[in-house]
DNA sequence: CTGTTAGCGCCTTCAG
DNA sequence: CTGAAGGCGCTAACAG
């Protein structure tokens, strides 16, 4: 295990100065190609690798974007991250990944420390615990952009990518109504966290927009969004009667049907569900999920490229997208009339 | 969007040296409290933030740790990463996450490029078409120690962690022979992948060592291995009569039990079904499949303390770890008698 | 307790 | 076409 060759190593081998190295090795017009086949020659042998950390030192960039998230090991959150990356390596940027766990002074952590990295843009997706945005100010202060992506910090002025969560649920419960469905029950995630919110308000919202009457003993608010929250959710839910049940997403929208099923209700004769989120698997449940898809791959794509733009042109425009859910229709719901 | 504050800057304003800024800032224990005060109110004033770049080049290390995978989205791949992330970054460490998409030049350019970086080791799990491993020695003699996990590449030497694939499928298999099945198919993954050879030949050597006859028309090679593949293979098999069913891994377990499902078999009494990973939601489908659970998060942790230990202790010696997997016993599969 | 000096590896003027 | 010099920001001797 050498130490890493350097330029000068070369330079003194070849006997000739570190400049006209360095210029070899960047390809520059002005190098006679004998002396640029003799520097790459070597450099090969020696096993050259350029300092990055140096040049990165000298151009004063670091060739890294900084990703947090709350964590990785969701479909959502695994598949935003390839299309940012993607995007990024597609122009030579490499990524530091972090998990917040949810846990906001992780988050100051990490943006704190992707400061001191030198990233040259955060995508952040705020922790469910996140107060305030003094932290992303500070990366902005160090001249770090900054753009929000999934959910939203109020008050922090910066590019957001955001999917119209209200529009989705929207259209789930919308569907139900629309297919006949008359007790619409609701299991809905932990109240204090936003996109939860929405869900539930776009589901109060149809039933009024479409004079149905709202029944408080269908809405479960569950305190978690995993499966085994959706278990727990639907067996208290099941003193009540409703012949439909819109989930906050598609894991608890798992965890019930598990429950209906084998409490011998038949999906979606006697219960329609829908979930949120299309996981991957959701098709492959017998019935296959009807769920809410959003373009997910395509947000990573966009705040990146949107980070990327801001990175090169140096413009301090801030651009706010929202990207449209799509209803995907399968078995666990009935059909319209 | 000010460029930020150095060390020179604060040494300046308070009209000291850049180097005992530096020791006030590091809290270096020969500096008046007073001094120290000063700094750190400034630097806080001016939002000063170290430059690491500058630091790594210094120190020659870059507090980077490099992990190279086929792919982020899958629950394996996510987990791992996962469980690397908690034992790197309790040490500090940042982890640079890159994906090959099983492609073996893109691997090579991620390996150099990540040598370029000066990142301090690197945790590989190698594509399912890598040849040869120069890449990977060429990183290692820029003094860049290499773990591999999950996946290997015969003939280079390196510190390994692994599951052991045999011994699960064998597992499985073997279940099912003491359930008292007796004709037992497979869905195998396309032949050229490792592991998924040897998740066949545990299927064939399990079947020779309880005396089961052979039927190679039970065999079926998928083209792939996800849940789409299972449905296409599945469709393949029907043709043969059989009463289990062992797949490569979960995703194509569940949709071959969709298709089974379809054509009005009943599983587990008329064929059971064992997959291979434990997907998170494996045991929400009805029936729970029944699968091979491997220590994913550890496998992780593993592989990074191990790298952190040569990183650290700089010795040499090259550890290979074998994980086991366990049998997970759920509805799809009869019980034993 | 603090300042001076030198250098990590590289690139980029400015001179030849 | 090539060399010399300076500096990116920080730290670690070495001197006071």
């Amino acid at each position: 295990m050498e130490k890493p060759a350097t330029i000068i190593d070369i330079a003194k081998a070849l006997n000739i100065s570190p400049s006209t190295v360095s210029r070899a090795l960047n390809n520059h017009p002005s190098i006679s190609s004998q002396t640029k086949e003799q520097v790459n020659e070597l450099a090969n042998k020696l096993n050259y690798h350029p300092n990055l950390t140096a040049r990165n030192l000298l151009k004063k960039k670091s060739g890294i974007i900084g990703v947090v998230v709350p964590e990785i090991t969701s479909y959502f959150f695994s598949t935003v991250i390839t299309g940012i990356q993607d995007v990024v390596s597609s122009v030579g940027y490499k990524l530091i990944i972090s998990q917040t766990n949810e846990n906001f002074d992780e988050e100051k952590k990490l943006i704190h420390e992707m400061a001191q990295m030198r990233v040259e843009g955060l995508l952040v997706s705020p922790s469910f615990n996140t107060q305030g945005f003094e932290h992303l100010e500070d990366a902005r202060k160090a001249g770090i952009p900054v753009v929000l992506f999934d959910r939203d910090i109020p008050g922090f002025e910066s590019s957001k990518v955001f999917v119209d969560v209200y529009d989705g649920a929207y259209q789930a419960v919308k569907y139900l109504i629309e297919a006949g469905c008359q007790r619409i029950a609701h299991i809905a995630g932990p109240e204090h966290i936003p996109t939860f919110q929405e869900r539930m308000s776009a589901y109060q919202n149809a039933l009024k927009d479409y004079n149905r009457e709202l029944y408080p003993e269908l809405i479960i608010k569950s305190t978690g969004f995993s499966a085994e929250d959706g278990v727990e959710a639907c067996e208290h839910l099941l003193s009540q009667s409703f012949d439909a049940l819109f989930c906050v997403n598609d894991a608890v929208a798992i965890g019930a049907m598990h429950v209906l099923r084998e409490k011998g209700y038949k999906i979606p004769e006697d219960i329609s569900v829908i979930g949120y989120d299309d996981e991957p698997y959701s098709c492959y449940f017998s019935p296959g999920l009807t769920t809410i898809w959003q373009p997910v791959y395509d947000m990573g794509m966009l705040s990146s490229k949107i980070l990327l733009d801001t990175i090169t042109k140096e413009k301090q425009t801030i651009r706010k997208e929202i990207l449209k859910p799509e209803l995907v229709l399968r078995q666990s719901s009935v059909p319209l009339n």
